[in-house]
DNA sequence: AATGAATGAGATTTCATTCAT
DNA sequence: CATGAATGAAATCTCATTCAT
């Protein structure tokens, strides 16, 4: 027999301990992911970068194909970060923190990010549960920004939606060849100034007056 | 025995038919690739899409692979075309012309592009061999038409480095969802009034003044 | 119409020409067989070797297989050759000629050669019908020549079917190497002398006296 | 944690497992590639013979190549016994113990030599790794042997390398049809009556005198 | 809970043979 | 007859998943 304190204090350490395995098998994964793609990666590699038997995987996770979508739950965190500024953009320098955030691609989360990247062209689940619905909601935020803007005047009267699909563009061609391993990630101390330099440009223009 | 002129003739319409058998094989694998990738593909499904038998394949391929290479030099087609404008701006209208050509995806094209697209997540070949070479250009005749403007005064002194980054990623913006299949292509009559916008964004910004 | 004796002169030509072309053919087939082996090789590969289409060969023969026979059944000729002489045997001389002729192996039959004795590894059938009876007959002549010999007080009191065994032995150590391809046939020039050699020490030993 | 001898014990008995497991291929390929040669065996017959699944097969071995090349390794043992043999031939007995060495083509090794047998034919690199190489090796212990005894005056003025390729020769004339299974392996106990009388007749031919 | 050998379905590729031209 | 593209059965090999230990 157990009392119960005890029972809860086992059955925690057993869940803490199921989570960090499944975070180790997930860390592993999208590593090769990351790097081959989640079609050309074998369990077996998995395995072997998660320093654990081939079967192991399967005490934590249905499937190859649940690691992939675990993986992609895990990605949403940061691009939530992202939204949460987006929706309280306000002044001047809340769309330079946007622009800021969005260069910050944490070196840790690049294999997750990343391996998300490469299954959205592909798998439409993916594209749409944990991309479009987040670009949405961006494009929202942005689009209602400049509408206020416009209406008070302090913007020309510019489309909204394609400003905001722009903006998005312009986010996406710095990170992108980050994400690809093209080009490194910025450096923390450069990106408040790379994202002045992108909301000047934006603000306005890059014609002389 | 056959005249010279008969066996040039029966040569050239062996070649003709081997090559318009090659195409056919091409558009079903790009159609196939495009849809679920080049690793999740299978020869049947190209074969059955083809409308042949799967060896078939083989006797215009040498494997699944170079169908996918045959499609990546084919896609470059009309990546060269934009090339060709981008070396050539000179004026406001070029740089008109240069979006509305980045906007202008040919649907007949179309599965061609999304199929080297998906590749370039994974292949660091077809990356550097299809891709970069060709943005690394785009990239050089922005840079160098943002330098010469700057000179004259004509634009402020911006970051030309930047400034292509930006303009690239604003046209990659407009087109990626295309590609991914998220939004219908802009009819070609919208294409001018598109591109007329963005370059006015981009030279005069979105503040009022 | 056309009358009797202009057909047959039809018929007979075609029936060479028919000749002519299986010829073309076997020799083709012969020489990649005895270079790669016979499962080794394709259709393809024999046609191009025979400088004609791959269905081509179907009009001549019925399958792979029936080339293969047929080149066996030619590769006869110069063992039959090879079997007169040995049933033929009668004094020191006729040795010596069974010997020279064993050690001639026609450059030109030599891809014929080489291709059934791959064949015979493998294959029970090739095995019985093109070489165990002409070695059973070869045993046989030898075997009847020592006999004669020790009844006649001429060859010491041998085990007949052993002295045929290590003759035949003798014989293959020559020539499998040059079938093989690991040494050059020995000149004609060469082969009395070697077959004059072999004979003295089959007959004396090689201890002194 | 385990302690180390433990652990060296759980590592040895895999070790073991798996030599166990690739020795078990090994016989059932040997026989198929024996009887069928190895590019008529397929994977699937040499897994039913080993009673194992397909896939199990490459668990053990790289490729269908690998389970030939193994078998090639495997078979070099007896040859060397008999390597060992010749290099040690000083008096007559040893010679006798050679030839009746040569006669012994034991039972269980049969298949491994006759898979290598049939693709010496075939492969220059078996050829040359596992047969000329050995070949040549007892050819030189045969032609010392020959030379010395030529000088002591113990044997006639005979050519040395010529009497080592017939030695060769009479040996392979008597193991290669229990090889190819056409006639049955001498009983151990007939061995050395047969090889009494080959290195009689060597000795001293086969003319009364 | 961990292991890793076994499995077998399925992928790519080859090739003897057929047949329309 | 000659051609060579088309065929599809079969071969080799891979790999996600299961399961006995």
């Amino acid at each position: 027999m157990m009392n119960e304190p005890l029972r809860r204090s086992f059955a925690a350490r057993r869940t803490r301990r199921i989570a960090r395995r499944r975070d180790e098998i997930m860390v592993a994964a999208a590593q090769v992911f990351s790097e081959k793609g989640y079609a050309n990666t074998t369990t077996k590699e998995i395995a072997h970068r998660a320093d654990m038997a081939e079967g192991t995987l399967y005490n934590y996770f249905d499937s190859k194909r649940a690691v992939l979508l675990a993986i992609a739950e895990e990605a949403e965190a940061p691009m939530e970060a992202a939204l949460r500024e987006a929706s309280a953009l306000t002044d001047h320098d809340a769309i330079v923190d946007l622009f800021e955030e969005a260069l910050n691609v944490s070196e840790m989360r690049l294999p997750f990010t990343r391996t998300i990247l490469n299954e959205v062209w592909l798998d439409d689940g993916i594209l749409e549960d944990f991309v479009i619905v987040r670009l949405r909601r961006i494009a929202s935020a942005l689009e209602a920004f400049v509408v206020e803007r416009v209406e008070a005047g302090v913007f020309r009267p510019v489309e909204p939606t394609l400003v905001a699909q722009l903006v998005i563009g312009m986010c996406g061609g710095l990170i992108l060849p980050v994400l690809r391993g093209v080009v490194e990630p910025p450096l923390p101390a450069e990106r408040r100034a790379l994202a002045e330099q992108i909301v000047d440009l934006l603000l306005d223009g890059i014609r002389a007056r």
